[in-house]
DNA sequence: AAAATGCGCTACATAAAATGTAGTAACAGG
DNA sequence: CCTGTTACTACATTTTATGTAGCGCATTTT
């Protein structure tokens, strides 16, 4: 597993772990925003929003333990291989959340 | 939009107002854990690993303002059409997380 | 009629997590 | 040496979640 320990998780289940991982503050939106291309540290930090530093290290500290996300020196942040495999599971979010404000 | 604010989305953009619903705590799995039928409050609280009640009425709360829960006083919270088209959308995650298991 | 059960939900003190601001350490170029 | 850029840490304050108890209402049981 990815952690000792994934808060909630119990079960060990994979999707239960995903889910807890996925669920914390912050970690949907750093993987969203890196959709594109590598991004700087404080770069990442503005495109979510303005999250502290110290809690946008600790969520690219989680996503790159579970290896969904990789620091190049070079290039800064980035999906890994198996990052961008989710990524792409999440790009129907994007048609469905436009169709989803239209009718709520 | 859903509610007047929605945590830091200021952007109002649908997926980010989406990813910041689904990224509080709780949420996915509340959503997870409707997908085969209606589940009562304190079925539903047991299911996600025994959050407190508190916590678990506001994100339902939050999830019906969304129009991606509802509540039926015959037979539980259950996702709404919009919700059921949602869930469609995670259910690769399922298989991935399987993969992505084996891969850490 | 009275008691018990199941329901969604609330109150509130305690604990955990996130914020905001400042600052550190390492490295590169001038 | 100085300046700028990098990722990242420290820490006091604020926000959010937990854990436990219990309320109010309806239905079922005795």
């Amino acid at each position: 597993m990815v952690k000792g320990k994934v808060r909630g998780s119990t079960t060990g289940r994979p999707i239960m772990v995903l889910l807890d991982l996925l669920g914390r503050r912050w970690v949907l939106r750093l993987v969203w925003e890196l959709r594109e291309k590598p991004r700087r540290f404080r770069e990442l930090q503005e495109l979510v929003g303005g999250a502290s530093p110290t809690i946008v290290n600790a969520r690219l500290r989680d996503l790159r333990e579970a290896r969904i996300v990789e620091l190049d020196p070079d290039a800064g942040y980035r999906l890994t291989t198996l990052g961008r495999e989710l990524l792409k599971l999440f790009l129907p979010l994007h048609v469905w959340s436009e169709k989803w404000a239209k009718a709520i």
